[in-house]
DNA sequence: ACCTGAACACCGTTCAAGT
DNA sequence: ACCTGAACACCGTTCAAGT
């Protein structure tokens, strides 16, 4: 298999995925491809660009469909979940994603399609950036958080929550609630009360 | 000045704040700190240990007034923009503050002192907790998007934002805008949707 | 044109040795 | 008790050399 940008990109991800971010070094990666590590400088001129390469790879996941009819709110709430998927994909990719520039292609492209989305259900251009804005740090703060805490809520079988010894009442109340995988509950919580904040806007 | 787990921990607040999250290495903590690097194993097993002691530091700034009288509104919006302001002064460092487990004994005091905060505006404790989680998510996801695309917001002295040539018309109508610095804005945008939302709870 | 090997300036971490 | 020096197994990146 010949070396190029894609089947670069592609490998890393795959490394990116089953071993996490900081296990991504030129080194290991072109072992995955079966050639030593400074190959891969022919490609991309240093680590960033690749980095960029595995976004660009994402973001393409994200199958935005152009305006319609439907309700907004059902948009609204299909997009979120469509992103929110995606990160969970590819947990250990989050932080990769958690800080897109517009000035990127593959950023501009998405968030463009998703400004369509908006327009058309009739939020004025800076309302639609705005909101586009706050779900997506939602999205991604959310998926950020569970990724990261996962290890802390994983294979309890039934024991308690580790809370520190003098942890609030009001915690320790919650200690059974914690302890379960409500993450989705909670997601869903948070994108009701944002859909609702926007339905009464002004 | 003799060695201690704060002045260490301050010491490598300080370098993180001044030169970022990835130089923060032992060795340069140690110049800092007018010793080898391997002397900072006396106080911290590991890396990992150090960072956890600089996100207690900066736990600890955040001021969580006990419960009072004041509409819960005020309360929210004051708390979250105190943490947003938090994450501001210390933009570097805001990674180590978006997974944070409430298993962390400085994270449980902090989380402990805002529940008390809802519970008292009458949340019932599952939505307050899950109102706890959708504003911290938000507020971080805010500040990581803000903080890491500052670079390409910044300084551009009346010069369009470089958007990709092939960008939406929906963004390219909207370039002036992105020019601006209007993340304060749109942060407070986000946070009238989401207490509009509370305010609306079932 | 494309890949390799050696080199440089870094990492986190361990551990025997110094004081 | 507290810090140092050397060592190990890693990093990203450059560049002359090979094919």
């Amino acid at each position: 298999m010949a070396l190029s940008r894609a089947r670069i990109a592609e490998t890393a991800l795959a490394l990116v995925d089953r071993d996490g971010l900081e296990a991504l070094s030129m080194r290991k990666l072109g072992a995955d491809l079966g050639v030593e590590g400074m190959a891969i400088y022919r490609y991309f001129p240093n680590k960033a660009a690749l980095l960029a390469g595995i976004v660009e790879i994402l973001l393409a996941e994200l199958v935005i469909p152009p305006p319609s009819d439907v309700p907004w709110q059902r948009v609204f709430r299909e997009l979120s979940h469509a992103y929110r998927a995606l990160l969970l994909r590819h947990p250990h990719a989050i932080p990769l994603l958690a800080t897109l520039p517009l000035s990127d292609p593959a950023t501009a492209r998405a968030a463009g399609a998703v400004m369509a989305q908006l327009r058309a259900a009739g939020f004025d251009a800076p309302s639609a950036l705005k909101t586009l804005a706050t779900i997506t740090s939602y999205v991604v703060g959310v998926a950020q958080w569970e990724v990261g805490t996962a290890p802390f809520r994983a294979e309890r079988n039934g024991e308690p929550f580790p809370l520190p010894p003098d942890a609030d009442p009001y915690l320790v109340e919650l200690a059974p609630q914690l302890a379960e995988d409500d993450c989705e509950e909670t997601f869903e919580f948070g994108l009701d009360v944002i859909v609702r904040g926007l339905e009464t806007r002004s």
